[in-house]
Parts: structure tokens; C-alpha cells; sequence
DNA sequence: AGCACGCCGACT
DNA sequence: GTCGGCGTGCTC
């Protein structure tokens, strides 16, 4: 008898056991997709992990049937589950969950017609070589059409190779516009001579037909992308390519792109390795997939280069203890100097009644200036929508979210108030429901009033705005850089992401609207994103013809914080938080893990979160915090309390995993706590 | 996580 | 009388 053991996309623990009916006993492999009955007549979309002849032990299970073999050739190769089960027991989640996020949706539901069949059979030994790939030569036209390297950008290369004699992982910490880019090309373009594949990872907001282009004109279709504003379809075609005879050679993609089929990797680049959407959040595996890369590059023996303008503070602690190698680029490429940054004092100018909205007069002047000269201009507010929060005028009435701890954010475009947390949508009420007066009024600035004023002080200027309401397709996206890049628009306002990377040469002005919306996050991290967040911006300035110009406004223009971004001191701003964190015991010095308890009552959340704490501290003592309520502490009608961990390097992290995962499992297993929701996330962000 | 079963409340 | 709310239990 036959048996298979099947990893189901759920989150439970462990495979389930069914049997290969004779028929399929010759075709059913490890790695191939099976349809079988799951649960209540439900069928489900799993992969085989075993073909064996062991009846489970326990007698008293009915062992179902395989339904259907979806393929008779695997569609993973050797070595991916074990990276899945890698993830799943460092991130605290079933392999299950990294299934579900590792393989394309459209691969995971029941196939009825199938998908683009593989052209050739590819056989592959342990180490994951294509012993039927041929061996042909990048063409030879390729060398020439790489881009010239500056001296120092040659020296950089040359520092990297070097680095990687000494260790597999190199930090390139280059300053904005240095020129990495075409470092990597260089770097790819000698991975491919080695006939090696290389993964080329991006944050996610970074939409990548900028890179692509430049990337594509070298390397033409040795290239694939990866995203997920690509629809599924597309992605399971890239997924069924990497596993024929002839993958693409690049994958430029986002997280997800660490879970493709690599049968030769030999090169993985993080670029803008400090983004924080490389974590992902929601749901499992919370997982980071710049650490998972290097994980993977580690059990494929590939190398990884890690680049950035403004290192994670983790990566460079790396770097310093000489965990990672460590390459500096220091000069910006074509002699363009960095930028001058002129900290501009709101509290002082609202005192002086000096302040037009949210603009400063030296702000508004130099946009004058830039506009009428034809240059373009960016601004950053870090809030969406049209006003963060309404309020009545007469007696300070807040419209809050029903469903979470929130005030509702104004969209003017469409004439509601939403929550940005869960989604909830109302319309503005015509009078205050507290006190009956009708004057309500949004409060603060998001992009779509910063965009509304400035139209007002440059009626004829052509403006846009960029942030997740405009941007919800790829084809927005695209549209709105292609725009700003042809100089179709002087004036560019946005969140975020107006600073992740963005390559535009004609911004001579920046401004920074508020430096402290982030820094004002109770988030041992805010010193650190926020010197990010304010150096990347800063760096979309000026970057080809001259010095460009950022004004930064703030309410705190004598704090450290701000110094450092004005002389572009990340030394500084890395040595000082290190004081802290060392002293505080926070990451890179210790390991977090939080645990996070979500229930629609607040007394069952409250004891939960209780339970967790005093039979964790039996374990752990003192490494154990809280509980405590998150800033925002219900979303989506649940109430949200979290506990953390911090474990200091040393500890048997196996054996902390298996307690905490037993300690789920036992609270979960009780009546009072079967319907909450329990979850732990590795090395959070915040 | 889904999904079904099952037991109480306010509607046609 | 019935629809449907969500507590509970189970998944080879």
C-alpha cells in the first residue's frame, strides 16, 4: 500500500496522510500537486512531501484518498521545503502557512485547466545543478554594452569581491545617487558568465519598471519579474519557467521572490535593504525576506550583497562586527554634490504668523523658482488622504472608527471619511451628532490637502499626488513616475513613497513638510526610520545637473536627529541609537519576539494576555515585558494586547521556539481561549 | 484558517 | 414558526 504524506496551505502543524491509489503509484513524486478531500467534503490543493509504504500508527485514523495528481513532474525543487520549514520554525508558523505564501495562488487552486505544461524534462542533482542545462555562453555583446564604472565605483567592485573571499554577505553602503546600480549590473553580468541565476530583491513599493528598464537594455530576456501587481497568472507562469530547462537567469522581484524555484543561484542583491516592507506583517509567516534571502543564498552557497544609502542599523552592527563584509561609496556619481538641507523652524514661523498652511515662505520661494526655471520639485507628508482626523469646530467632537481606536481620516475626492485601518467607510455628517452645530472641519494635513494648496499657489504648475489611493494598479503607478520622469509633471507630492529609490533628474527642490510624523512613534525604531525616511527623501534631490535644495520643517529643529540629516551623518545617528539600545536592551543586542492576543472581548484579551505573561516569566524571568496595549489597541472590532520577549544571543533558540509554540497550543486548547486569535512575530519591526 | 453543526434571539 | 448570530470542534 501507498501512502502520501500531503502539506495542506493551513495552519496546523504537521502533513496529512493519504492514500495513492494504484494508479497513481507510478507517477506520484514528491514535489507534485495532489487534489484531495479535506475536512467536511471540502477538497483542498496540497504537495506531496513523501510517497512511502508506512500506515500512519494511530489505527483509528481513516486514511482518505488522493483525488486527483494535479502534475506528474514536481514543481519545487530539492531543498525548498526544507527552506519552507526553515521559515516556519524560525517565524513561529506551520509549513502550511509558507505554502500558502510561497506558491502563486492560481498554482494552489484545483486545477481545471492546467497551466502552461513544461516544455522539457529537467533533472537536477542534489545540489540543485541542471544537469541538462547547457552550457552556453552569455553572448559576448553583452561585456560591451555594460555600463562604465567611475574609479570608485570600480574600487567598490573590486571591494566587494574582495569582501566575499572574507564573508558570503557584503553591505554596499552607498550614498544616494552613488551609482549602485551600476555596480550590480556588473556584478549580475558576471553571475550570468558563471552561468549562475541571481535574485535581485526590491522593497515592494518600489515599482520596478524603473529598474527593469535600465536592467532590461542590458540583459534583454535573461530577465523576469516578480511582483504582486503582476496577477497571479503571470507569476505562475514565472514560477513553471524557473523550473525548465531555461529560467530566466535575473528575477527581479519583491519578498515573495525568495520562494521561487532557483536551480542555480549563485548571486542574491537586497537592494534598499533597510525598507521595511521586506517584512512582511499580515499574515504568516511574518517573515523578512531580506534575512530569508540570506538564508537561502547560504544553503544554495550563493552570495548576497546587501545595498543601501542608509544601512539598517542590524545590517551595519553586522557589518561592524565583522559579521558581514562592509563596502562604502562615498562620492555621488558625475561629481553631483549632496544636497543642501535647510532645517526650517515651524513653531518659530507660526509664532510670527508666518506659516501659509502647511508651507513655509523659503518652501514656497524655491518651488517658485524651480517651477518657473523648469525643474521639479517633491514634497513629502507622510499622511494620506485630505485631513488625518475631523473635528467640530464648536465643541471638538471626533468622528472615530466603530471598529477601531482610531479617528476616521477625510478623503475629499470621495467625499467620505474612512478608517485606514480596517477600511471603514461614513459619510460626513451634515451636523455634529454632540452638539448640533454644523461646522466641521478636517484637522491636519495629508497629500490630498498639501495637493489642493499647492494647486492654489501655482495654478498653472502641473501636479500630482502619489500614494496608496493613487496607486492601487500597476498601470496607475507606472503612469504617474513615467509622467514625472518625461517632466509631464513639475510638481510631485507624496507619502512614503516618494522616497523609496526613485531615480529623477530634474528634482531640484525637495521639502519635507513635517520631519515628525514618524519620530513621535512610541517605537524603540523611530530614531532610526525617521533618519531613513528623512535621508532618502532628502537624496531625490539634485542628482544630475546641480546641487539640489531640501527643506526640511520641523517643530523641533534643535533635536540630534536633524543635525545628523543635515550634514548626512549616519555615523552619528547610528552610534547614538546604539547607546540606547544597548543600554535598553533592544535589537541588534537582544532578539524580539512579541507575542500578540486578539479577542472581540476586552476581559478575554486582558486574561489571556495575563495567562501568557506569568507562565512565560516562569520560563524566561525577567526578558519578559508587559502585557501592554499596542497604540492602537482594538482594529476591526478586536481588542489587541501584546507581551514581548527580548532574548539575549546565546539562548538554545530551538528549544524557545518549541516552548512558545507548546504554550500556544496549550492556552489555544482551553475553552475560554479556543476562539482567540494567538500569534508570535520574530524580530518585529515595532 | 475554513467549515459545519448546533443552540438561542427577533423577525416575515 | 424560520433566519441567522457565533461558540465549538475537527481536519489524514
Amino acid at each position: 500500500m501507498n501512502y502520501c504524506d500531503v502539506l495542506l496551505p493551513v495552519p496546523l502543524t504537521g502533513y496529512f496522510t493519504y492514500r495513492l491509489p494504484p494508479e497513481l503509484a507510478t507517477l506520484a513524486q514528491a514535489g507534485c500537486r495532489v487534489v484531495v478531500p479535506f475536512g467536511n467534503k471540502k477538497t483542498t490543493t496540497g504537495l506531496i512531501v513523501r510517497v512511502h509504504q508506512t500506515a500512519p500508527q494511530d489505527s483509528t485514523l481513516i486514511i482518505k484518498d488522493i483525488t486527483e495528481l494535479v502534475d506528474t513532474q514536481p514543481v519545487i525543487l530539492p531543498g525548498q521545503l526544507a527552506f519552507w520549514e526553515w521559515i516556519a520554525s524560525y517565524y513561529l508558523c506551520s509549513v502550511g502557512e509558507v505554502f500558502k505564501a510561497a506558491i502563486p495562488g492560481k498554482m494552489k487552486k484545483v486545477a481545471k485547466k492546467k497551466i502552461k505544461a513544461r516544455a522539457e524534462r529537467i533533472v537536477i542533482n542534489d545540489e540543485g545543478i541542471d544537469l541538462l542545462g547547457e552550457k552556453i555562453p552569455l553572448s559576448s555583446s553583452l561585456m560591451p554594452q555594460l555600463p562604465v564604472l567611475s574609479p570608485a565605483q570600480q574600487s567598490a567592485l573590486d571591494s566587494i569581491h574582495a569582501s566575499w573571499q572574507q564573508h558570503s554577505v557584503c553591505l554596499l553602503h552607498g550614498v544616494t545617487s552613488s551609482g549602485k546600480t551600476e555596480i550590480y549590473t556588473h556584478l549580475i553580468a558576471e553571475a550570468l558568465q558563471r552561468r549562475e541565476q541571481v535574485l535581485y530583491l526590491l522593497p515592494e513599493i518600489v515599482l520596478t519598471s524603473q529598474l527593469t528598464t535600465r536592467l532590461k537594455t542590458v540583459f534583454g530576456d535573461h530577465l523576469g519579474v516578480y511582483h504582486s501587481k503582476y496577477s497571479d497568472a503571470q507569476r505562475a507562469e514565472v514560477w513553471m519557467r524557473q523550473l525548465s530547462a531555461e529560467p530566466y537567469d535575473i528575477i527581479v522581484g519583491v519578498r515573495s521572490s525568495v520562494f521561487l524555484p532557483f536551480q542555480r543561484l549563485g548571486l542574491v542583491i537586497v537592494d534598499e535593504e533597510h525598507e521595511t516592507s521586506f517584512k512582511q506583517q499580515e499574515p504568516a509567516p511574518r517573515y523578512h525576506a531580506r534575512n530569508a534571502a540570506i538564508m537561502l543564498a547560504t544553503r544554495t552557497g550563493a552570495r548576497t550583497l546587501l545595498g543601501t544609502a542608509t544601512p539598517s542599523f542590524e545590517s551595519y552592527y553586522n557589518a561592524r562586527i565583522d559579521k558581514y563584509g562592509l563596502v562604502k561609496l562615498t562620492e555621488r556619481f558625475g561629481q553631483v554634490q549632496l544636497p543642501e538641507v535647510e532645517v526650517i523652524d515651524i513653531k518659530e514661523l507660526q509664532r510670527k504668523r508666518l506659516m501659509q498652511g502647511a508651507f513655509s515662505p523659503a518652501l514656497l520661494q524655491a518651488m517658485r523658482e524651480a517651477i518657473d526655471a523648469g525643474e521639479q520639485v517633491i514634497l513629502f507628508q507622510n499622511r494620506r488622504g485630505f485631513a488625518p482626523s475631523v473635528s467640530c469646530h464648536v465643541c471638538g467632537w471626533v468622528p472615530r472608527c466603530p471598529h477601531c481606536d482610531v479617528p476616521l481620516t477625510l478623503h475629499k475626492r470621495t467625499g467620505h471619511m474612512t478608517c485606514h485601518y480596517c477600511g471603514f467607510t461614513a459619510e460626513i455628517p451634515g451636523r455634529c451628532p454632540a452638539c448640533e452645530n454644523s461646522d466641521l472641519r478636517g484637522r491636519g494635513y495629508g497629500t490630498e490637502r498639501i495637493e489642493d494648496e499647492i494647486q492654489k499657489h501655482f495654478p498653472s504648475a502641473r501636479i500630482a499626488r502619489m500614494d496608496l489611493d493613487t496607486t492601487r494598479t500597476r498601470t496607475a503607478y507606472e503612469a504617474l513616475i513615467q509622467d514625472f520622469a518625461s517632466g509631464e509633471t513639475d510638481v510631485l507630492i507624496g507619502t512614503q513613497m516618494v522616497t523609496k529609490g526613485l531615480d529623477f533628474e530634474r528634482v531640484s527642490v525637495v521639502g519635507i513638510l513635517s520631519a515628525e510624523t514618524m519620530l513621535n512613534q512610541p517605537d524603540f525604531r523611530a530614531y532610526e526610520r525617521s533618519f531613513q525616511m528623512l535621508a532618502q527623501v532628502a537624496g531625490r534631490a539634485g542628482r544630475r545637473q546641480h546641487r539640489g535644495r531640501v527643506f526640511l520643517q520641523t517643530f523641533n529643529a534643535d533635536l540630534g536627529l536633524i543635525r545628523q540629516v543635515v550634514s548626512n551623518d549616519y555615523e552619528g545617528a547610528y552610534q547614538e541609537q546604539m547607546l540606547e539600545r544597548r543600554q535598553f536592551a533592544y535589537p541588534p543586542f537582544v532578539h524580539l519576539v512579541t507575542v500578540y492576543v486578539k479577542h472581540r472581548h476586552l476581559a478575554v484579551v486582558d486574561a489571556l494576555a495575563k495567562e501568557i505573561t506569568l507562565r512565560l516569566r516562569a520560563s524566561f524571568g525577567t526578558r519578559v515585558l508587559g502585557p501592554d496595549e499596542p497604540p492602537i489597541g482594538r482594529v476591526a472590532s478586536l481588542f489587541i494586547r501584546r507581551i514581548m520577549l527580548k532574548l539575549e544571543p546565546g539562548l538554545p533558540m530551538p528549544q524557545v521556539h518549541e516552548l512558545l509554540s507548546q504554550l500556544r497550543k496549550d492556552l489555544l486548547g482551553m475553552k475560554t481561549y479556543a476562539s482567540a486569535l494567538f500569534y508570535f512575530d520574530v524580530d518585529p519591526l515595532s
